[in-house]
DNA sequence: CTTTTGCACTACAATATGTAATGGAGGTGA
DNA sequence: TCACCTCCATTACATATTGTAGTGCAAAAG
């Protein structure tokens, strides 16, 4: 299975997974490698959460492909199969592009207004990318 | 209620709507006001469908805020809230500002990049657009 | 007054997510 | 060896969303 959602009411992890979901993804991008167990230990820190309920969802989370599980001895360890930049990036990427796919030029011009608020660097890049897609199109026609 | 979720799995209206209910809106955004029989008639012309099955989801989305409903006589008539453009605008708007919010620059980059298979038009808004990014924050500099 | 039509109410199914009980398999201490 | 404890699999129920449809009422049509 893939994420499939994104959630716009929420932020952050919560905009492509439930809550127990993102807690988990979060606890595991910001450590090591971690049992059942121990991903309990520490939610519990926050509030009770049965063992199961962290058990079940961890594996579901594998089933999704988003974790991958180490069996070691009786233990199994959990671990992102993406960095957190990986997924951001993977995610933001593919939105992007669906935003663009479906929604064309209008996407674009929201992008910009919204962008009125943000730093000279990102103006700077902004156009970098669009001298550079000038180049790109000049060079098109040359062809 | 609102709409919370973009499928980015799907295409169209199929990413804010479930299957029946983006037919449904499809069927209202390309037409006047409409009673639930003439909405299942129409449906019905592809494939069979429960009179109730219609009314079912179509007041669903009179409490999601999508429609609204005229009652005339014994009959209620439906039409959407706000026009097509109207609902992907602000969602694709929101969807933006959201990505903006939540990724940043690394969504700007992305866009561009997706961008580059983009036409003439589209490039020259960009430009103009940057222009004016520019000019304002020239201007804020003078404040 | 009976039949048809439009609707409300209710219910069930599937999927996603959160929750948790039960019980098994294997290690530990007495 | 036996009782216990830890980790896990299996199974289940709960809620929300969406699609589906039965039952029955109330009003219109005849």
């Amino acid at each position: 299975m893939r994420i499939k959602n994104f959630r716009y009411d929420k932020v952050g992890l919560d905009r492509f997974f439930g809550p127990l979901e993102a807690k988990i993804m979060d606890i595991l991008w910001n450590g090591n490698e971690k049992s059942i167990k121990e991903v309990q230990k520490i939610i519990e820190k926050e509030r009770t959460i049965n063992f199961n309920t962290v058990m079940t969802v961890m594996n579901r989370l594998v089933e999704k492909k988003i974790l991958k599980k180490r069996i070691v001895g009786r233990t199994s360890l959990y671990k992102p199969i993406m960095t957190k930049m990986e997924f951001i990036d993977e995610q933001s990427k593919k939105l992007t592009e669906n935003l663009l796919d479906e929604f064309g030029g209008m996407v674009v011009n929201h992008m910009l207004d919204s962008l009125e608020e943000v730093n000279q660097s990102l103006l700077d890049k902004l156009e970098q990318k669009l001298n550079q897609l000038k180049k790109g199109n000049k060079n098109d026609l040359e062809k």
